[in-house]
DNA sequence: TTATAATGACTGTCCGGTCAGTCATTAAAC
DNA sequence: GTTTAATGACTGACCGGACAGTCATTATAA
């Protein structure tokens, strides 16, 4: 009795190819909306629209509402944290330059790309998402606090550093990227500051500190 | 409707003072269910609920959801940054006190008490939040930085400190305090650290880093 | 044909906001 | 002191819109 639309349908992804494709576009769009909502405001129908399909067909690629969000999640922070275990510890490089390789990396990957958001979104709905929560700590936290401090303990045992708060405290080294990101989602808009100025000023410091002759 | 109607009778009516007591409670307890939930799943009958009233008495103090949340985020951000700006730069002190005196404020006036979860709920909800976020930049950040600024410009003046990287970027001196906020609210469960000792680190490597002699 | 990917109208639930009614309290009348 | 009238703070059942998730139907590939 309605009159149904004749709509173009999209053809079947038959292939594990294009059914992972498909499950990206929608992580994609997953991302914007929550991104521009926030999770409980974010409606499905929305997401769905920006992937270019139809609300049900969520349902064929992912359980829940909730699930989505987790998979989002999932799949943005996997990646990165392997790589800068294994490209940072250079042998040969100094501790200062290993450092700033860790740095360049945390610009080039994770503040300069979506994973930005993607952290920040994570950082923002944690408290609704515990199990997450312990996740991203397990599989980033503390992964990315190892290595500052296998650096900082390397810098300290090799005479290059001659303080260790860096490896009681490893999360003192990588505040300013916390700023930088928040600064960045928040208040960038109206009062913008020069982010790689504000880290290189930081490393600036840092290495004033850890260096620096005791007066 | 905004002028005193003029009554023959006195209805039981509640001095100014058990309003204010009462409105605070019902803020008290929007924080509660506010932090717990979140600002979209958190229910008005929940909060109700804890601050002991019928879901219709919100309404006699607030005019909707969102102001009950701008609210309770205005009633918690007034005070102390004034409150730091007549104590903290005592020009007797050296700059380093100053600084250590603003970190003691930071951590007795606001990671010490509720404070820091509302405004843990305010970072996250901010980006729904824009004009929120926009006073809370205007009334706390620019204060905060302004202050930090006008420290590090005075010791660099009176030659105690030999960097300006934190007149340049003040943000560097609170990163991790920020650090410290969030920790406290997602990762403190399981995997806990001494905040205070990392605030006292932070503050040995910026004295050490902005003190130290030049390479 | 058959199998199945895709669709979108539909359903049930949830919750912000409303408002007609209740009742404790007080002033006035006596 | 007792009764009565007036008041408005407070209540909670109710309403309407929103939206997560379902499923009968349709389009397409094999």
């Amino acid at each position: 009795m309605t009159a149904r639309q004749r709509t173009k349908r999209r053809a079947p992804a038959r292939s594990e190819d294009e059914r992972q494709a498909k499950l990206q576009t929608i992580l994609d769009s997953a991302l914007d909306i929550f991104l521009e909502k926030g999770f409980a405001d974010a409606r499905l129908d929305d997401v769905a629209a920006r992937a270019g399909v139809a609300k049900g067909t969520l349902y064929l690629y992912v359980p829940s509402k909730q699930a989505l969000f987790e998979a989002l999640v999932q799949s943005g922070i996997g990646g990165p944290v392997g790589a800068i275990e294994q490209k940072v510890p250079d042998p040969s490089a100094s501790a200062e330059d290993q450092l700033r390789a860790l740095f360049y990396f945390l610009r080039t990957e994770i503040l300069g790309t979506r994973r930005r958001d993607i952290v920040r979104l994570l950082l923002m709905e944690a408290s609704r998402f515990p199990e997450l929560a312990e996740v991203y700590h397990r599989e980033v936290i503390v992964r990315g606090l190892r290595i500052l401090r296998s650096i900082a303990e390397r810098g300290v045992a090799r005479g290059e550093f001659r303080s260790d708060e860096i490896a009681r405290f490893p999360q003192l080294a990588i505040a300013p990227a916390l700023v930088a990101l928040l600064w960045t989602s928040l208040f960038q808009r109206f009062d913008p500051i020069d982010i790689e100025a504000m880290l290189e000023a930081h490393l600036t410091l840092l290495m004033k500190a850890l260096k620096g002759h005791p007066s």
